[in-house]
DNA sequence: TAGTCCGGAATGAATGTTCATTCCGCTCCC
DNA sequence: GGGAGCGGAATGAACATTCATTCCGGACTA
C-alpha cells in the first residue's frame, strides 16, 4: 500500500537491469551446482525475481545457458584477440597469460562455468560458431612464431594450442578442486614452463 | 549339470555377467549423453536388462556412477603406478605417455567419462580417496627428476603435474570435440613438447 | 525318469518427486 | 482506466526408485 517498493526491484524501468540480474544469478548458480543442478526457480530467487520473469527475457533454460555462455566467451575473445604480436615473443606470450590470469581472478564463476563443460549439450549453433571464431586468431599467432623459428615446428599450431590451453585451464581447475594452492610465483613458473613447451627442443 | 551355461542372457547364474553388462552400458551412455542425460531405464535397455535389475546390483544411480568411476580410475592408477623410474628420464616419461595414449585409444568411452567431469557431484568419499591416492606417486616421480637436476626446479611437482595432465587431457578432448585430427606423429610431437615443459629453461 | 515344488532373480508398470514452463491475478505507470 | 510487467502458484513431463508379479533352474519324491 504505502510503500511503492523500491523501483529497482519492482519498477518496470530499466528492463536491462533485470536481465543482467538474471544473467549474474544464473552464472553464480551454474558455477556452484552445474547447469543441470540449477533450477529455474533457484535462479529466479537468487536474482530476486519471479520465476516467470526469467521467461520474459529468455525463452527457455537453453537460451539462458547460451546467453551466459556468450557473455563469458566474448570476454575471452577480447582477451585472446589482444595479442601484441609486434612485441618480442615471450613478452607477447606473457601478456596473454597475464590477461587470462586476471580474467580467472576477476571472474572465478565465469571461468568455472566455462571450464565445467556441462553446458555443452545446451549450446546452440551461435555459441559453437563463436568458439570456432576464436581459435584461428590465436593459432595464427603461434604459426607466426613458428615461421620466425622461435617456436618448435614439429607441432601444428592447433595441437600446440590444445596443449597450452589444457595446461592453463587445468592449473586453475586443480586449484579450485583443492588439489593445489597457487601463489603468484607458482603461476609465473607455470607460465614459463608452458612457454618452454613451445620452444624448439632437440628434435629427433 | 555339466554346463548351466546358456545363462549369459537369461540365466540366473553368473550374476557378475549381468553386473558387468550394466557397468558397460552405463559407461557407454554416460560417455554419450553425460551422467545427467542418462536415465536408468535407458541404461537398463542398453544392458538388455529390466530397470529393476540394476537396483539388484547397485542401490542407486549414485552408486552406479561411483562404480563406473572406480573401475576406470583403477585402470588409470595401474597405468600411472607403472612408472619405470629406474630408466632414463625421457624414456620413463615416454613410457607413461604411451600407456596413457593406449588407454585413451582402447577405452575412449572411459576416457571421455572421466574427462567430462559431470560425474563430480555424484562422487562419494571412496572415489575421492582413490583420486587422492594416485597423485602422490606420480608427483614423486617428478620430484625425483628435479632432484637429479633434469626437471626444472622452479615448479612444485604438483603444479607441474597439473600442467602436464591438463595438456594431455585437452589434447584428446580437442580431438573428440572435432577441433583436431591427431596422427601418431602429432601425438609424438605433443609428447616431446610436453616433456619440454618439464625441462630446465633459463630461470630468471 | 517324470512330475512338482520352492527360493530368489528378474521384470517393468506404478509411484512420488522434481523441474521447466505456463498462466493468471495483481501492481504500477501513463 | 488500461495495459505492460511482474510474481509465484499451477501444470504436465520426465525421472529415479519401488514392488507385486512372473519366471527359472535345481531339489525332492515316487
Amino acid at each position: 500500500m504505502g510503500m511503492p517498493k523500491i523501483s529497482a526491484v519492482h519498477g518496470k524501468r530499466e528492463p536491462e537491469v533485470k536481465q543482467q540480474a538474471v544473467l549474474d544469478a544464473a552464472l553464480d548458480i551454474f558455477a556452484e551446482s552445474g547447469v543441470f543442478g540449477a533450477s529455474m526457480p533457484a535462479i529466479a530467487k537468487r536474482a530476486k525475481v519471479g520465476t516467470g520473469t526469467i521467461y520474459r527475457y529468455f525463452p527457455s533454460k537453453e537460451a539462458l545457458v547460451n546467453a551466459v555462455y556468450l557473455r563469458e566467451k566474448l570476454m575471452l575473445r577480447q582477451i585472446l584477440e589482444a595479442v601484441q604480436a609486434h612485441l618480442a615473443p615471450k613478452v607477447a606470450f606473457d601478456g596473454i597469460w597475464k590477461r587470462l590470469v586476471d580474467y580467472v581472478r576477476r571472474r572465478p564463476q565465469g571461468f568455472r562455468f566455462l571450464e565445467m563443460q556441462d553446458h555443452l549439450p545446451y549450446l546452440d549453433a551461435d555459441s559453437r560458431a563463436l568458439e570456432a571464431e576464436i581459435l584461428p586468431g590465436v593459432a595464427g599467432f603461434f604459426a607466426g612464431l613458428q615461421h620466425e623459428g622461435v617456436v618448435r615446428r614439429d607441432l601444428r599450431p592447433d595441437v600446440l594450442l590444445a596443449l597450452i590451453w589444457g595446461a592453463f585451464v587445468n592449473l586453475f581447475k586443480a586449484e579450485r578442486g583443492g588439489y593445489l594452492r597457487l601463489t603468484d610465483s607458482d603461476i609465473a613458473a607455470a607460465r614459463d614452463a608452458t612457454w618452454g613447451m613451445c620452444l624448439r627442443g632437440e628434435q629427433p
